[in-house]
DNA sequence: CACTAAATGATTCTCCAACA
DNA sequence: TGTTGGAGAATCATTTAGTG
């Protein structure tokens, strides 16, 4: 079973310690309103969760839902430690269906976020509900540091613990790609891809002809669109506009200089041409847009 | 998989005029 | 000074077929 967590979550650490399975309290149910995660710290730990029962090694983790039932088991064997932390999180874990492997691939490299403000998709970090961790010492390490974290109580804690268990999310959903041999080398249109974003975020607003791409790339411009395509959904001038419509808002907010003079600036000569794309884009006329905003 | 050539359809861009 | 619209030319985007 796998979750996927959203890039634009938000956390919050509830509660983090490190337990001892020689507590009596171990046999007994529990349960919580928050997300919980396990990770052995020492020895085995048998727990049963919701009707199924787990034999968990050191290093190894579980993700529990919320409200989901819990209790040690196999009294008679030793047990070891284990570290917990219930945090919340929103949007929700959803339920990640890992058809192909290749999707975790897609959820990996496959789209790429540019410049703008629009915030294009999603990221996904896929987590397993049971996973042993490659990097175990690391992991165990920044659960330490979560403990001591919320124990303290002092400066900025809570900030603190919620950016060590984004780190343990990511450390465990990046140990999990990992395991599936996927995701280690960027394929070269990759490359090319971003040769190509950072040449159009440095000169959108100058040169950025067919010509001049496939000199400075290097590529043929019908290669260089098909890869821009594949890592973005979108196409190489209909960024641009956005970067350039993105300066002329700024600059229509912050500043007193006339439309004509923006249009310039941003990479206009035409001021009429900028009103229309501007219109197309922010649905405003710029100057009416300028007058809108306080 | 990385890339090119060629062909074709799509859109962007320029320039002009009319109007608020 | 700024917005909107049209027409035609210039560019761009996409597809298909093919190479190593």
């Amino acid at each position: 079973m796998y979750f996927s967590l959203s890039r634009l979550v938000s956390l919050d650490v509830k509660w983090a310690d490190l337990f001892d399975t020689s507590n009596p309290t171990f046999f007994d149910q529990h349960h919580n309103p928050y997300y919980e995660l396990i990770v052995i710290a020492d020895g085995t730990v048998h727990l049963e969760v919701s009707e199924s029962r787990h034999t968990l090694q050191t290093g190894e983790s579980l993700l529990l839902m919320p409200w989901e039932v819990h209790r040690g088991w196999n009294a008679q064997e030793r047990q070891g430690q284990f570290f917990w932390v219930q945090f919340s999180c929103n949007p929700d874990l959803q339920e990640f269906v890992l058809e192909r492997a290749s999707q975790l691939h897609i959820a990996h490299a496959e789209r790429t976020e540019l410049r703008t403000t629009e915030v294009h998709r999603e990221d996904l970090l896929v987590l397993p509900r049971r996973q042993q961790s490659l990097q175990r010492y690391k992991l165990l390490g920044l659960f330490e540091q979560l403990v001591q974290t919320m124990k303290q109580s002092k400066d900025y804690f809570r900030f603190h613990a919620t950016l060590l268990l984004g780190e343990i999310l990511l450390l465990m959903a990046g140990d999990f790609l990992e395991q599936r041999q996927l995701g280690a080398a960027s394929p070269a249109s990759y490359l090319t891809f971003r040769a190509l974003a950072d040449h159009l975020n440095n000169f959108y607003e100058s040169d950025v002809s067919k010509e001049t791409l496939e000199r400075v790339l290097e590529r043929k411009y019908e290669y260089l669109c098909q890869v821009f395509k594949k890592y973005t959904g979108t196409t190489i001038h209909h960024y641009v506009h956005q970067l350039k419509i993105q300066r002329a808002k700024h600059l229509l907010e912050q500043t007193a200089k006339s439309v004509k003079e923006i249009a310039e600036e941003v990479g206009y000569p035409d001021p009429f041409y900028f009103s229309r794309i501007f219109k197309k884009l922010v649905g405003v006329a710029p100057q009416h847009y300028r007058n809108s905003k306080p």
